[in-house]
DNA sequence: TCCACTGATGACCAATTGGTCAGTAGCAAC
DNA sequence: GTTGCTACTGACCAATTGGTCATCAGTGGA
């Protein structure tokens, strides 16, 4: 990921750190723009290439997506423990996360694409529920797991579209501290919450 | 008389009626679909006129969307009550709403819209959520108001996500009584928290 | 130095789409 | 019927964009 000003004359003979350049840009890309608004051609630009290199690479725009996307999934190892301490770590993992990728985490990507209903994205996102369900599986106790899985999950995503989407309001302006804190209470509550 | 197959045989003179039927057919395009997704020409057949017409009506797509999506805003006029059952209360107005339009209300138009980067959807929501804050201030008591209020408005926008735009998970297939029951738990614990 | 290999370019294409506008057709009044 | 009004149509346009491909140029080997 170079910012370089020009189309440099870049160094041939490396391959694969272009292709990563163009993975990386489209990461970024899709996070902050959305799959609609982002264009083969701005990925390009962003990763010092031509529009045609990235078809290339990856055969489709859609297919780019398909590559550059699916994030390791590793994080959400952090699940497993004690389930008394289970939202805060939720909460810190979260928080992390999206700290550490400035806000154009693949899971915001994610979000943006699947409210424009694309097909490949809502398939990436019905796979990541589905691992995350079957990790809380092993360490939540009581019934309806399902359910309060479903709700923590519609709670991340909500402070997510507030927080690294919409951009706007307390959740977008709180501290990543005070964002644990909340969270944690606030999970708690939905993951002890016993129903009818 | 020629009686054209597919497009209604429409009796001309009702302006005001196609009108109306335009701003149906592009609330309901832009809410199932998105707003890049969503072309005038789509909701110009919708509406059984030409995208012609939805143009020189409208102006633009943007513009269009302006006048189609804004909801009526009464709905949250229930805000105000006994702050004891208030979260029943934002439970129940919220999935009553969302039922009687088959889950195609403005609402989910516009978390579509925010989501890929419409400017003008960005400041129709920017509207919304201070009016509601608006409301809220009135009614509930203690600290950090913004806050809570500010995660309630991101609960119900990630089960508006999961129910309505990616339509998939307990979620989606929850009966509405059950999704008044658990919105109520859930709300309750958000809005009651005691904050540090 | 020349050659072969292939990563990379950029011209080109077709489809889509928002938007414009001159002309048409339905309706009412006379 | 004729005239006048305007809602409405559909042809047209320009820009955008995903995708293709002939051609070029950097690199390593002989």
């Amino acid at each position: 990921m170079n910012q370089d000003a020009a189309p440099t004359k870049k160094r041939r003979r490396a391959p694969e750190e272009r292709r990563a350049a163009i993975l990386e840009a489209a990461r970024a890309a899709f996070a902050e723009r959305g799959f609609a608004k982002t264009t083969v051609r701005d990925v390009a630009h962003r990763a010092g290439v031509t529009h045609g290199l990235v078809l290339r690479h990856f055969g489709s725009k859609e297919q780019l997506f398909l590559a550059a996307v699916p994030s390791p999934r590793t994080l959400m190892a952090e699940v497993a423990g004690d389930p008394k301490t289970l939202p805060a770590r939720i909460a810190r993992a979260y928080v992390r996360r999206m700290a550490e990728s400035g806000g154009s985490d693949p899971f915001v990507a994610m979000l943006r694409a699947v409210a424009s209903e694309e097909e490949t994205a809502k398939r990436l996102f019905t796979v990541m529920q589905e691992d995350s369900l079957e990790m809380y599986r092993h360490v939540i106790p009581g019934p309806k797991l399902e359910e309060r899985v479903a709700a923590v999950g519609a709670h991340l995503i909500g402070v997510t579209f507030s927080r690294y989407i919409f951009r706007s309001g307390p959740l977008a302006s709180m501290s990543d501290e005070q964002l644990v804190r909340q969270l944690t209470r606030h999970l708690r509550g939905i993951l002890l919450d016993q129903d009818d």
